[in-house]
DNA sequence: GTAGATTAGTTTAGGGGGTAAACTAGATGG
DNA sequence: CCATCTAGTTTACCCCCTAAACTAATCTAC
């Protein structure tokens, strides 16, 4: 039983299981507060990819249908998204961002960014952040599921 | 606006934002099925710094206290824990682990640990799990909330 | 000492998340 | 044409959370 490795072990489940959940607590955007993160991130996901039907969104969420049947459906009430029949399958749903959808996402993404700039810049070294970025990379590697 | 920045924030938020959610998904002992992750949490902390009141667990798991309320009621239910009415203030519950909290304890970070390992041990160098360990110390040191 | 304020924890209402199973309605294919 | 499959919805039930109202114990200050 490698020494480090238990060392990184501990590291991972401090920083990944308990330390997400206290910064997305301490990310305070009035977006953030708005709409879930699970709400955010289906925007998210239709605005660097683009309409896709409720199954996709399910899969990618790795959620079950249900979950984001009813999410979809909180969203559209908010007008953040728009529901599109497709054509060729009466039967799917394709999901859109409204205007108002894809500004929230602009949003979002500026409040991420302003948070961990601060978090970063101030306490990080120049080093420390090649570091992170290529540690990141390669747990993101890693764990290797499609970008969201 | 610093590029590498711009990347960092983005890995950030794919591995931390997101990546915890699928990865906590893919641990699959039964203790991660059968208690919830903060319900785990809570053994956990009681674990590493022994007996404490409702009021503590509330303010490390940074919840509001009713949400605590009900959590160490179904611990308790569970017989993972026991209460205990403090001698000097009787309104104070000292919350403590009982021998199948403490059992229940060890098996998640047996599973939390060989999931790690699995996950690491064949994808990184050696090196990289040093830049691992450095980094994820750093990013604990900046998020700096006292060890769970 | 006793009244008022504070503090620890509970309860309830309401809203987020999730699943499984039953269901509707289109699509497919023998 | 009818059985089967598939996309999405609904329902029942679970966990998570908060805010606000509540009980009960402890302080505090007159």
């Amino acid at each position: 039983m490698d020494k480090r490795l238990i060392e990184a072990v501990e590291l991972f489940e401090d920083v990944m299981v308990h330390g997400t959940e206290r910064v997305l607590k301490s990310v305070d955007s009035p977006i953030w507060q708005e709409y879930s993160r699970e709400q955010l991130q289906v925007l998210k996901m239709i605005s660097k990819s683009g309409a896709m039907p409720a199954g996709k969104i399910a899969c990618l969420q790795g959620v079950h249908k249900s979950a984001v049947s009813s999410r979809i459906k909180k969203l559209e009430e908010k007008e953040l998204i728009q529901i599109i029949k497709s054509s060729e399958d009466q039967r799917t749903k394709l999901i859109k961002l409204t205007k108002t959808g894809e500004e929230v996402v602009r949003q979002s993404d500026q409040a991420v960014y302003e948070y961990v700039e601060k978090l970063f810049s101030d306490q990080m070294t120049d080093d420390e952040l090649d570091q992170f970025v290529s540690t990141f990379k390669k747990i993101r590697e890693i764990l290797k599921w499609e970008g969201v």
